[in-house]
RNA sequence: GGAGAGAUGGCUGAGUGGUCGAAAGCGGCGGCCUUGAAAGCCGUUGAGCUCGCAAGGGCUCCCAGGGUUCGAAUCCCUGUCUCUCCGCCA
């Protein structure tokens, strides 16, 4: 969530940033004005609330005393003012309603270096990495070598479920496999703790990390049950500290799952329909960190080191992106996208993206730290380390050979 | 799915209508003692919002939402969750 407090203080600046968000400066002005609304509101009933508990308190004295009469003229008083206050009450309950879900659906603020652009064409390039593979015969794309090889049997996860599913059989399979020890192996040597989390979260937790209460579309969610399949394990990593204070936070907390993840893709329908790249399950390595407000761009260039580490170690030619104001997602403050190369589609292709969030998640999860005596909001990241299905796309196709068949990198060799 | 019990601060746990934001213990922090440590002793230690330069003050929170009452952690209703036993089951 955004600071309000921030917003009320320096409304101008923070409209302006979110302006390059996509973010209207009238929702912004409408949501200071219940705002500030609300503060003074509260502040009128809690008068009153005072007002009620000492006389209320004096009402336990006299009556102790036995002074009967007494008691009762203040008890009329006291009911003129429970008036005042249930009145008050409703009006708050209604204004905090209102301003609780207009927050909560504005996007974090981005950083101040993150460059202005409005879609994915204005993202900035930082470096690419690895050489494009050269090859002297006709590139197939991973859903042809897939169905010749037998691997990805596109029919049978239509018939299991729907389209977007996709059966893996043999060595695709395998690989699945493979990369998934591989990648959880390598973030471990950068120090992530490894867990295993729920697939299924409820939507307190889905609200913490920004799914709820704007995105409900793109979830799965289960029926008569408060619960939704997850489309990313950084929902249950991050939510692990929701409502809770760390009680020491120098040394940032570092963690790493798999997971499968469930995205409906909705409003994607033309997009990606050949092939394994966009499915309404596929499985992700997740890195997520919380930090102390002052080390979080220290992470975060770490958990960027990390994830292009592991393309290099499979030896995948990537570029890294910095996202533009526009293309950011709503959490996030900053994001570098890792593309990798896919030959057959000639381009690079989103693998994994690293955000850091500042403490939009922490406002709205509660996660704090304790810095001497008070408590502080930490700083939320993550970041994917891989895409395990787009890494298993991005092999097929720069590993193929002349005939047909695909090569298995040399790091993964162990694990298969 | 059936039956029962319960939900209180970092943890254990007391509290059944007023001085309770809440006993006690543990843990944490500070100090004394000690060459250092342990033990012991003393003190301190919930969260959020809000007013204030500060000192300090006010409000809310004892699972959630309603209700009774001048006043609710405490009484009533509804919901959720947890635990135990039975059933089913990887």
């Amino acid at each position: 969530m955004i600071d309000l407090k921030l917003l009320e203080k320096d409304f101008e600046n923070i409209a302006k940033r979110l302006k390059a968000k996509g973010v209207k400066e009238e929702d912004l002005k409408n949501i200071k004005i219940l705002f500030e609304e609300k503060k003074e509101l509260k502040t009128l009933l809690e008068n009153y609330q005072a007002k009620r508990n000492s006389l209320s308190k004096n009402i336990g004295l006299l009556m102790r005393e036995g002074k009967k009469e007494e008691a009762e003229k203040i008890k009329i008083q006291v009911n003129e003012i429970k008036e005042k206050i249930e009145e008050l009450n409703e009006k708050l309950k209604k204004i905090e309603e209102e301003l609780d879900l207009k927050a909560l659906s504005i996007p974090n603020l981005p950083d101040e270096d993150v460059p202005v652009g409005k879609d994915e064409n204005d993202n900035v390039e930082i470096k690419r990495v690895g050489e494009i593979p050269k090859f002297d015969f006709e590139v197939k794309s991973h859903d042809e070598i897939g169905e010749e090889l037998n691997w990805l049997d596109f029919k049978a996860g239509v018939k299991l479920a729907k389209s977007r599913f996709t059966v893996l059989k043999s060595e695709a399979a395998r690989i699945e496999r493979a990369l998934i020890n591989f990648f959880l192996d390598h973030n471990r040597s950068y120090g992530f703790e490894e867990v295993y989390v729920p697939f299924l979260v409820n939507s307190e937790t889905m609200t913490a990390t920004g799914q709820l209460p704007k995105f409900k579309d793109d979830l799965f969610k289960i029926e008569d049950e408060d619960l939704y399949l997850i489309p990313t394990a950084e929902v249950p990593l991050t939510n692990l500290f929701r409502d809770e204070i760390i009680s020491d936070l120098n040394e940032p907390v570092k963690l790493t799952a798999y997971t499968p993840c469930f995205r409906k893709e909705a409003g994607s329908y033309g997009k990606d329909t050949k092939g394994i790249i966009r499915q309404h399950q596929f499985d992700k390595v997740e890195l997520v960190a919380i930090t102390k407000p002052e080390d979080s761009d220290k992470m975060f260039e770490e958990m960027v080191e990390c994830a292009s580490n592991a393309l290099e170690k499979l030896e995948l030619p990537y570029r890294q992106l910095m996202l533009c104001t526009g293309d950011l997602g709503f959490s996030a403050a900053k994001t570098i996208d890792l593309e990798v190369w896919i030959p057959s589609q000639n381009k690079y292709r989103e693998i994994s993206s690293v955000s850091n969030t500042r403490d939009f998640q922490a406002r709205r999860g509660k996660i704090r730290y304790k810095e001497g005596k008070k408590n502080r909001l930490t700083h939320t990241l993550n970041g994917s380390s891989l895409a395990v299905g787009r890494t298993l796309v991005a092999i097929m196709e720069n590993y193929q050979t002349k005939d047909g068949k695909v090569k298995i990198p040399s790091v993964l060799q162990k694990y298969m």
